[in-house]
DNA sequence: CCGATATTTGCCCTATGGGGCAATTGTTAA
DNA sequence: TTAACAATTGCCCCATAGGGCAAATATCGG
């Protein structure tokens, strides 16, 4: 068997559309556990990929994912044979904004608990399971997978705009958003009046904005 | 013994001045702790109010500090005769904004300490404690206590300022945020394009806002 | 009834914003 | 070298913003 537990039957249009709705990872290394997850989450229409170690996961996790998009979480057993859940959770430290981690276990120790806390875990489940808390846990944490993931998105389409504009633009722009107006952006720059005007013109052509309110929103990011 | 355990040689001057630093509230049921904790927050400049169970905390928090003003934290042992220090933290749950809870407890289940951070926690601390891990999450969390409150003080002023903004005042803004133009805006409410202008600048006089910008960026919020 | 405040509008003036048309200069990639 | 783009400026035009001065109407609490 495989250590990836994946369904090959369904379409790839099929497959996009439940990576939209939420990519749930789980890693546990009991084959019987990976699949009836898988199937509960099949039922729930999120599309799940299953990994029985920490290595697999930290191999494989990109790549079985890298042609689809949509919220993530990692559903996570804290004890595992090799690199535990926990030590994966300090590999991981800088995904887990888009990517919240939850645990899962049966036998943790208080210690652990607070170990996956600080680390910026986002939930621990202790056993048994109450099923309607994993999935309201799971689709939180997707939740604001999507939201980061639209934060971030929206940070960078904006510095890509404000990267196509010129220094000049830039520089004028800047002083316009601190509320001066063009004879006096035209003083502090040593340039001509109409001068100002066309770099604020082209500036906010480029920025996309027809306004100066428009502007400022656009700014206050 | 009092309840509760407060220097009374201090001056009001003194005082204020550490709660400006931070009142840290210690709740533990041992005596010998609670004063430990005392002389040790006195020596980093905080004030201390320590009380020995979850009820009297209830009772007198408020009045002990109502005179003074500061970022606000709760050291609080999880196990505490009568009323547990998650009990606690539920009946002021949503108090922690801006007075973070942090526990301690040297005998905790997992369970406990799931819970605690479910509600809300915002640190668990495990004995032995280590005295610098201690400081250290006291101090981030009153730094988190008091850009909690200055979020909060920030919109309180803002909604005072917009209050105080006549009906027509405040149409006339709103427009003007939407983008529109004084004359457009005159066509929208059916009046004048001076009587446009007589509002717009009434209500930036009443923001205190002198240009766009500066309207724009206290609209964002 | 009266003063304060809100709402309304007109007339008039200046400053600022937006932009077309045209020209010059410098830099840079093809 | 040439075409493209950035930066610069002047002249001219119109729309919009800001605001003084004055006046009329309406509402409301004392």
């Amino acid at each position: 068997m495989s250590n990836v537990t994946k369904l090959r039957t369904i379409s790839q249009e099929e497959e996009q559309a439940r990576a939209s709705k939420g990519i749930v990872f789980v890693l546990d290394d009991d084959a019987g556990i990976r699949s009836a997850y898988k199937r509960l989450f099949d039922i729930e229409g999120f599309l799940c990929v299953a990994f029985e170690s920490a290595e697999a996961f930290l191999l494989r996790f990109e790549e079985a994912t890298s042609h689809l998009s949509g919220p993530k979480c990692l559903l996570c057993d804290v004890s595992l044979p090799g690199m535990s859940g926990l030590d994966l959770q300090t590999e991981i430290q800088q995904l887990q904004d888009i990517m919240p981690v939850i645990f899962m276990s049966g036998v943790s120790s208080e210690v652990e608990v607070v170990r996956a806390y600080k680390e910026g875990g986002y939930a621990f489940l202790l056993k048994p399971l109450n099923l309607d808390e994993l999935l309201d846990t799971i689709e939180s944490a997707l939740r604001l997978s999507e939201s980061r993931r639209a934060r971030k998105q929206e940070a960078q389409d904006l510095e890509a705009l404000v990267t196509q504009l010129t220094d000049r633009e830039r520089s004028v722009i800047s002083l316009v958003l601190e509320g001066l107006t063009n004879p006096q952006i035209g003083e502090r720059l040593h340039i001509a009046l109409r001068t100002v005007k066309v770099h604020r013109q082209h500036a906010m052509q480029k920025l996309g904005v027809t306004n100066v309110v428009e502007l400022a929103r656009l700014a206050e990011r």
